[in-house]
DNA sequence: GATGAATGAGTGTTCATTCAT
DNA sequence: TATGAATGAACACTCATTCAT
């Protein structure tokens, strides 16, 4: 009845061990041309045991999914709690955070291999919309909003407002995965940099005018 | 023996038709979920006469995205050099050309093939890198440095300046052949008014800030 | 676009080859048990091109039963409607026919199959239920009807009527094609004389009882 | 050391138990489509387990047959014995017993897996022979011979006499196992009134015709 | 004895590609 | 040139059976 210690450990073990194998093998192939018994080999398993623990190719990407992304929001979520500086500071913190946790990480390729195969798999894509893309919005949303809130930021349309820091975050990473990979090292975007002016720019976008010149001005 | 005159003009607009074809099912489809038989079917030939013109669907692929990447550039080149408004008017029209003319066109769809075949096709990459990054990187270029040297802009770090702008459009574009096109209608982007919004972001983060009140301005 | 004569041929054949092939693989192994390659291969094609004319295994079972069952009816029919003679010796002449036509056949086996594997092929089960069993019923309940309606038979409730009929037959193509093919051969039944005495058996029992004696005899 | 009384029981209790949960998945939904998974969890045990008792599925399958083809013969024999009716009645009598006692329970399952099975297994095939055909159709022989022999039926072929009742019993029990089970409710035979007219009508078949009316019998 | 994790052969179906005509 | 019949490799998923514990 109870299993046994090195029997158990294994059986711990193995749905990590075919999510990692997984995460490589879809980043570097995309989802659809990434055999399930590859997956399986990589783990050191066979094709039945993937089978054993994940119903379906589908269902072991929603695994790859969850492990390594949707995991990463309660934790930013804290911090955004947390912070006690500027939002402008908030949101430079959180993009060198996204780019160190996600940006620069196997996981990224998932994004970009979401976007190319979403039109194939309509059923991968409207999971990692509710797990992925509507909680990072609505983590931007917050970040945004603590700027309105305090007098940081202007008023701001949230339908978009969210999109004007997604959109460098999301276009960075699928370059990274397309074109990036395929030009010579030097040629293109340092991530870094790139992320610092696209926020520094952004965050004159939203910020709120400078007050009216300072006392005395008037006569 | 001489060629029917109908004949021989069909033959020689057969590769054309048959990439016409593939450009809307690529498109429509994506590369992989296309089946040759239905870009021959579609184009009014047999499965037997596409592969007479192409040795394989890959190249087939490669003659779509090299016969469809093309010059919209001069147009656009022209118009940058005729225009005498401010750098701000400038950038909206662009931006509302750019979606008329190509974003809201089935080239984008070209695009967004790219994005998600790059790794499998590294020449197409590279070429697309040629013919269409840089030449559109430059355009934007061209766009911002006039801002800057009217004395609109304060100065730009051009290597990442060009991404402020080009970051939205390519987000937008890849959004809507992915993601977009699984989700309910009402739900996602309203194309016109999420440029709006970026353009008007972008264009508060890269103004030269009003002059401080000289002063004494006052009374 | 004309095809050629000899692949025309052949292209006319394989429909049939293929369906005569899956008639006896289906009768022999059962439906579950006969794999689409091997139909196939006995009928000189690969497994693809079996595909290329029937879109799945349960197309080819259809196309099985069309071809050597359902056909079998309008001929029947007819002949029911010319027969001149005595109801008795209708049904009698109809027997034999099924025997020779359909019980004594490979096509018989196919009853079998369906009765085997109905439960795990609802949608054959229900083709079958439409294209053979209720056609068979309904000509079966117009032979009754002849009967009673020439004033032979006694008055019939067709809802069980029709089953005195059909499941002596029935009887006969399953015990023939389970336990009487495992049987030593001289064990079992002879068809002939097994239907010879259902059928004398169940005409005495429907048959209306002997007109009273005959006028004259009573004062 | 010594087993303890619950294990021992428990383990001597295994085998039928798993033959038990056999015999009512195989009944439900034939050999094939039950997985040997679920008869070890039905029982209580693990799938191991079953192989430790059974070499194979297939072996299984044969336990289930062999120890589920028993005695109803001696009961029926018994009353057939003591029976005072006429043998109209007692025909009557024996197929609501057969309906009520077999042919309405799972039991009658067994016959159909015999029938769908039999080519596969054809040791049971001989085994079901002996064991339950024979002996059934001995029990008829008697019955009808009784009916001769009281001068109620007139002389039988007992080679086919037997399968006038025989075969009507059978086929109600493999419909009501295959297309009977895939068919809308109300469709279908009505087991009690399909008997009901085949047992009339084959009465009225065998039946001694009645004396023709003594000449001069009238008044 | 009992377990249950692991295996891997087995199969219907698709589709790019070939080639006889 | 053009056709379209034919091919066969590819692939996700199942399940009876094994065996280390």
């Amino acid at each position: 009845m109870v299993p046994h210690a090195k029997t158990a450990r294994r059986k711990q073990a193995r749905p990590s061990e075919l999510v990692a194998a997984a995460l490589d093998l879809f980043v570097e192939k995309g989802f659809a041309a990434t055999r399930a018994e590859e997956v399986a080999t990589r783990a050191g398993v066979s094709k039945g045991t993937l089978f054993l623990y994940f119903a379906s190719k589908e269902d072991l990407f929603k695994a790859v999914v969850r492990e390594n992304i949707s995991g990463l929001y309660p934790e930013w979520s804290v911090e955004l709690d947390n912070y006690t500086g500027s939002t402008a500071e908030l949101l430079h913190y959180c993009m060198q955070a996204w780019w160190s946790r996600f940006g620069d990480t196997k996981a990224s390729g998932i994004s970009k291999l979401i976007m190319s195969e979403a039109r194939n798999f309509p059923e991968l894509a409207s999971f990692y919309q509710q797990e992925v893309v509507e909680p990072g919005s609505a983590l931007i949303r917050r970040i945004l909003q603590r700027g309105v809130d305090r007098g940081e930021f202007h008023p701001i349309d949230m339908r978009y407002g969210v999109y004007v820091v997604l959109a460098p975050m999301m276009f960075l990473v699928t370059w990274k995965h397309s074109l990036g990979a395929c030009l010579p090292a030097q040629t293109g975007i340092v991530p870094q940099e790139y992320l610092r002016f696209q926020i520094d720019t952004i965050l004159r976008g939203l910020a709120r005018p400078a007050a009216a010149p300072p006392k005395g001005s008037a006569p």
